[in-house]
DNA sequence: GTTATAGTTGATTGATCATTCAACCAAGCA
DNA sequence: TGCTTGGTTGAATGATCAATCAACTATAAC
């Protein structure tokens, strides 16, 4: 690996590790063991390094999480569901640390520079494409008048909020809980669509 | 206000402007108009003045928040519903900025400060509280086998995910969206309540 | 009036902060 | 061989960081 994706890679894990304002330029040069002149060569601030770690969560969200979910899971609201327990496994395996780089950032960085704030927007409005995708995908499998936009918000958030507590916690329960309502809250879409498509049958 | 109490409402609101590693403590006193030792005499260490803003914010949910909405509606169901608007206009009045206070820090310290940890687990755990006694409040009008203390840790999952969004958005409609699909989960929620109640009337 | 207690003052500490820069080096090309 | 380009070195900068402390003042107790 060359030295600017060298440097990359330890910024995002300092800034996922401890965040942003504290995570010290110099440890970054630590632990990519590189000399200040040379990340000062490539990036013209600690700013503009956050923004090109920003830039590859962006760009490896897909490649990275999303696109092997799809291969593995056929079914898009199988697939939908897995991908919930995949973040309640992550959150797991790190002893509930760590959490979401973006979500994190979001939180302490959005008041204050505009400039990240959108990009942080950016990884955002791309996991929501995805999912949104997704729940296209599902066609007649949920309501015909279903906001699927809305739907596939409403997931992250529940994934952010859920992360949140749950590190707070130092336990998996409140994400666990907040998973097991959203799935309930999918289970009665998936049967109010399997009605709409025969609404001749009835339940006793 | 004695000096005390001006040095934790300063800090308060500048950990919940800046964050807590980027507001220094000279900004503090500045904002307090005190001295260093004045508030190195009440607070051994900025860690111990957040461990005290964070106590304040335990001991002021409930009547500076939550007792109102209890005096201003009393369908329990209701009061839930008006909750979660109050929280979107509160972050449409702040123009999509600051968000929650203890929501900011849990993502921030959590994993290198676990004094700090426990204290913003009990705040969430306080709000889940008073929220889950709200829901009990509802009796028959929530589903019987309903899991009360999983939906109210999810209402303020929805409600911390969606605030995270719309800052980063800088725009109301993430939480907008969220709260939507929530409410769209507590009507069904109540419809089948309903049913329950009335086993015999059928919809067309 | 004396003495203790509680609180205030603000200069000072040494560490750490992000950033700069002149010197240096290696590879490619003339 | 000399020149250019892209990258590296690491000491140095001044600012800011959290925290200290001896001196000082106001209040209350006796």
């Amino acid at each position: 690996m060359d030295t600017r994706d060298r440097i990359i890679q330890s910024a995002a894990r300092l800034f996922h590790e401890q965040g942003y304002a504290a995570t010290g330029v110099a440890t970054i040069l630590r632990e990519a063991d590189v000399n200040s002149g040379s990340l000062y060569h490539f990036f013209p601030s600690k700013e503009a390094l956050l923004e090109n770690v920003l830039d590859s969560y962006l760009a490896r969200l897909y490649p990275e999480i999303m696109e092997p979910m799809e291969k593995s899971e056929p079914d898009p609201v199988s697939r939908v569901l897995k991908l919930m327990d995949w973040y309640t496994g992550f959150l797991d395996e790190n002893g509930c640390r760590l959490g979401c780089p973006v979500g994190n950032l979001a939180l302490e960085v959005s008041d204050t520079h505009p400039q990240l704030r959108s990009l942080i927007d950016r990884n955002f409005e791309n996991w929501t494409s995805i999912i949104h995708g997704w729940l296209e995908e599902a066609g007649a499998a949920l309501p015909a008048g279903c906001n699927r936009r809305a739907l596939a918000r409403f997931i992250l958030t529940v994934m952010e909020g859920g992360v949140m507590q749950s590190r707070a916690a130092g336990s998996t329960v409140p994400m666990e809980q907040s998973v097991e309502q959203l799935k309930s809250y999918f289970d009665a879409l998936t049967r109010q669509a399997a009605q709409e498509l025969a609404p001749i049958a009835r339940s006793a």
